[in-house]
DNA sequence: TCTTTTTTGGAACAATCATTCCACAAATGT
DNA sequence: ACATTTGTGGAATGATTGTTCCAAAAAAGA
């Protein structure tokens, strides 16, 4: 046996699954589930691993929750400010994200809504780090949505009668709501004509 | 000892508090906690009442929460609706239930946000009785909305751009999105942007 | 193959969960 | 005051909670 510093040059028996599979799977028991809704046992039952690997591995149920909703986070938020940022006619990419987040709902058997807005619910009021990361993110998506916005009042596809970052609250407040109407099981008809008012908002 | 039917007709020991109080206080924990994070125990510290007691009057956990939510449904959906029913400057009624929304949130320093919202978001999807109570609560707001902005509209104040029950939609919506934001602690510099691009959409 | 290190499954843990139970207290017509 | 009924406090219930522990399995350089 050799070691640099305190770190074991052996390399031992590695482990049996993907943490990142794992932590896919763990998200989409929290997200259908909630927090306090899903118990140790359902993640054993869910994940496929056992409960020493589960702990060895994610720390605790808070730290695997946190993991997950980072893990979702990262593909959500940035594919949402990617379509933005890459956007050439910025008023058909607004009203692109909005019909998918209506066809999300729509196709989503389970009405699990919106992850980040779920944990805002549950957790945020309780938990200063889960709430720090929830406001992470909705100050992403507001920037990304402003830089949109400001795109399009140059571009003159958007009015100017309001500021930027105002349209941005806007819309991210009405994107939250869907989530909410998602989650009660709301039709086409709804959030067609909930989409419809929002983007005539933007409209000259 | 006498009996009509199965009734005895000896009136004996009455409660010994008040179960509409009680209630009261159930429906601020549960709107506080939510139903998974609130325990028999925060219930008996926080109700004053004994676990027989509790159990006695409302059955189980499951059943007081809904009787909370009715209670909670009674008070603030009923207000809002007469609210607009009365009204006779609904552009001035809208712009203030908007405004109260915003009162509101930002004076609840536990940042409950709304109770039918949170409910929604946590057990809507997992208990159809619960959900049925939300979507009835949903319906009567957004009818009592879509009569106030048919209203306006008659009178000349909201414009007919869009058909009323579209509006209502848009409207419950955003209210919907302001308690998200609630949770997350937002400052008054955002829910002024959201109410104030929200009501521009229906001026003329 | 031996040694060393890490992962694994599952038993075991104390704490907490929702709920039930019971002996006693309180109230009221008689 | 008595009989009868119902409400009350708190102990007790068994199930489930999140977490820890341990013996055994697996992996890989020596």
């Amino acid at each position: 046996m050799w070691a640099i510093g305190s770190q074991s040059c052996f390399m031992t028996r590695s482990k049996l699954f993907n943490e990142n599979d794992v932590l896919d799977k763990a998200v989409q028991l929290f997200w259908c589930k909630g927090y306090h809704g899903t118990s140790a046992q359902d993640l054993v039952d869910a994940l496929g691993i056992s409960r020493s690997s589960l702990y060895d591995t994610f720390g605790d149920k808070r730290q695997l929750y946190i993991k997950a909703l980072q893990q979702y986070r990262s593909v959500a938020a940035k594919g949402l400010i990617n379509m933005i940022e890459e956007s050439t006619q910025i008023d058909k990419t607004v009203e692109q994200i909005f019909r998918m987040a209506v066809k999300e709902s729509l196709a989503d058997k389970l009405t699990k809504g919106c992850f980040v807005v779920n944990t805002t619910v549950e957790l945020a009021p309780h938990d200063k780090e889960i709430a720090s990361i929830i406001n992470e993110n909705m100050n992403d998506i507001e920037d990304a949505l402003c830089l949109g916005i400001k795109k399009g009042q140059e571009q003159g596809v958007f009015t100017k009668h309001q500021n930027a970052r105002a349209f941005a609250r806007f819309l991210f407040n009405n994107i939250s709501g869907l989530r909410v109407a998602a989650k009660s099981g709301a039709d086409k008809k709804v959030f067609d004509d909930i989409v419809r008012v929002t983007l005539s908002v933007l409209k000259k």
